[in-house]
DNA sequence: GCGGACATGTAAATTGTTACATGATTAG
DNA sequence: CTAATCATGTAACAATTTACATGTCCGC
């Protein structure tokens, strides 16, 4: 039950729509949780008929109508609840690291491929972290803005983003190498 | 469906039951997957009902008899099929992370609590895994290793739990004095 | 004798993904 | 005129988690 707590979390700074909200959770602005928009939309339906949140509708003349949300007394109380209980650890799941895990037994072509693919990926999200990163401290330095600095929380999972696709992208890279040079000296063999 | 593949991928290198998978799946010596001990004899059903898995009865004296699988030959097919197929981007979903997000409108104090847990967690499970890779390549360098040793798949998808961890640990510590400090000199005004 | 490790499952509930549905506006 | 973005949902299906169930052996 962590996808309304998240929804919570994001709401909390702004108002956001569903869509808007989406885009956090898809394109990965939201690093500390994943949703596709038909979970959020479904979800925030749930909130509001709890009490959780509370949205308001706003008219738009050259686009859609919208409704934004924005986190009830409830809701607060509801995420300090919830941040004061236990915390299952998180586990890793991922596709591409099942498919290098049987890079010995299964042909590599496609997953050299596939790497390149993710590294590109990475490399993207990392400097759209950086990016987000620098337009939230501002003028201040990073060790200036984390003692003093608002918005504490966004900045330090989005630091804990970077990390991350920094990381990834640094195995991705590895691996193509590795796996690609397996792959000559078999073929020279 | 991916569970499926994680669960052929593991039993390349050896004969596995259910219970020794359900230990792996779980304190993450597998790295890449995890999955509940009852969703791994319930897909091992499913993966031997369809030919992609055998197993065979050992009995034991001093303890209960147990299932040995082995992959077929229809189910290192079917993970070749897989490790060519479309892969979807890996996606973090986390608990703490969404608390640390919420780190400014909510109490700190048990989150820096549950900061401090993860900390030896990821410390503990680093050390595991450096121990597994020594164990692995035994001998030789990890660059002498990398290039010719066999069962690379495992050494790899190790590597990058191992880096995994290490940055963990590095965020939880960071993040553990920032919040702290904070809090600190919130008490102090 | 009690708790923990070994060993294997089923059933119910929750969560997450995929497919279906609709409709306006803007940029190329 | 076609694709992309904005905007919001429902329904069906798949995956995961939690709860229930059972029984032996070993060390303290």
């Amino acid at each position: 039950m962590a996808l309304r707590h998240a929804v919570l979390a994001a709401l909390l700074d702004e108002e956001l729509s569903g869509y808007q909200l989406a885009k956090a959770f898809g394109t990965g602005v939201a690093n500390f949780w994943h949703a596709l928009p038909q979970q959020l939309y479904t979800e925030l339906a749930r909130l509001e008929r709890e009490g959780f949140i509370a949205g308001r509708e706003v008219v738009q003349d050259t686009r859609p109508n919208k409704r934004l949300f924005q986190v009830t007394d409830a809701g607060l109380a509801e995420l300090e609840r919830f941040t004061a209980a236990e915390t299952k650890p998180c586990v890793i799941r991922d596709d591409l690291l099942v498919k290098v895990q049987a890079a010995e037994h299964v042909d590599t072509q496609a997953l050299i491929a596939q790497l390149a693919e993710r590294t590109a990926f990475a490399t993207a999200k990392a400097e759209l972290f950086e990016e987000l990163l620098r337009s939230m401290r501002g003028e201040r330095t990073e060790e200036e803005f984390l003692r003093h600095g608002a918005r504490i929380g966004p900045y330090l999972t989005c630091m804990r983003g970077l990390e991350f696709e920094r990381a990834n992208r640094a195995w991705y890279e590895r691996t193509t190498i590795i796996l690609s040079e397996r792959r000559a000296s078999r073929g020279e063999q």
